[in-house]
DNA sequence: AGACCCACCCGAACGC
DNA sequence: TGCGTTCGGGTGGGTC
């Protein structure tokens, strides 16, 4: 499932293979997967002019509009020869003017959208990047004082922070010495600065390990992700915590899988 | 407004 | 073996 480090991937390896390319035309096979079709066909024959990141979407910069792409859980893209077919999975086709894109998805949850406004767009849906310079403690302090929600459900919140997800989630709690099921506006600021650090430093490290393994894929933009080899939590319930050695806890936090260490991980 | 639930999907894992 | 059931994942829309 990718987040915003698999995403940072793909965008990397799209905006090579695709930028000052122009798009002739493309295929839907699954209606749901385009959101407004007729806006689509519209950049028809445009070059593409960037590829590049807001928070979890990939944006294509057309001339007249953008195509912004959500991988949700299982969004690939893979790059064809002109007319090799295209695989069950494959629900829309891009064809570019001397090979083909398709972007496979066997859940079907991705969503290709055109926008000519941006900042419509993500209005308040989207927070700040990771990296954003006004991501600070007192900005993180300000969002949380109001709210009673758990840690962990603040951190998959993407009008705080743009771009984290479930794996990274219970890696930040992990680091951070924090349950997820802590109450956000009981988080003293120093701990927000500290989950500045964390969040940068996790979300960081999964972009280079996701960047390294780039190499082994050859006709697949996919990102099966590499970074599990360096997972503390997520995905080991019952298993040994790297610090303490006690079994890890799996539980459920706002309807979303949850591992976190009982020992390390305290309640404020 | 914030908090919470559920639909959207289908392959993998599991139960019998 | 095979068939039925459960689960999970991000987001948007609905309800309270």
């Amino acid at each position: 499932m990718p987040e915003l480090p698999e995403v940072e991937t793909v965008v990397r390896i799209l905006d090579e293979q695709i930028t000052h390319h122009r798009l002739i035309d493309s295929s839907v096979y699954w209606d749901k997967t385009i959101v407004n079709r007729d806006e689509l066909i519209a950049l028809n024959g445009q070059q593409v002019q960037k590829v590049s990141r807001r928070g979890k979407y990939i944006l294509w910069q057309m001339e007249t509009a953008t195509i912004l792409i959500h991988l949700r859980m299982e969004g690939k893209f893979y790059k064809l020869a002109k007319n090799e077919a295209r695989n069950k999975h494959s629900h829309v086709i891009f064809h570019f003017d001397d090979f083909d894109l398709a972007f496979n998805d066997t859940r079907k949850f991705g969503r290709i959208e055109v926008s000519q406004d941006l900042e419509h767009f993500f209005n308040h849906k989207l927070g700040l990047e990771p990296w954003d310079e006004l991501l600070t403690k007192e900005y993180l302090r300000n969002k949380a004082r109001s709210r009673k929600v758990h840690l962990k459900t603040f951190l998959l919140d993407q009008s705080v922070i743009a771009g984290i997800g479930n794996i990274y989630a219970d890696e930040i709690c992990f680091k951070l010495k924090l349950s997820p099921f802590t109450r956000v506006h009981r988080i003293p600021l120093y701990k927000w600065e500290e989950c500045v650090d964390v969040t940068r430093q996790v979300l960081q490290e999964a972009i280079d390990s996701g960047g390294s393994t780039i190499r082994s894929y050859t006709a697949s933009l996919g990102i099966t992700g590499r970074f599990q080899l360096r997972i503390h939590v997520y995905g080991r319930a019952n298993q040994p915590c790297h610090d303490c050695h006690t079994h890890l806890i799996r539980s459920v936090v706002g309807q979303r899988s949850t591992v976190y260490c009982p020992q390390c991980q305290k309640r404020l």
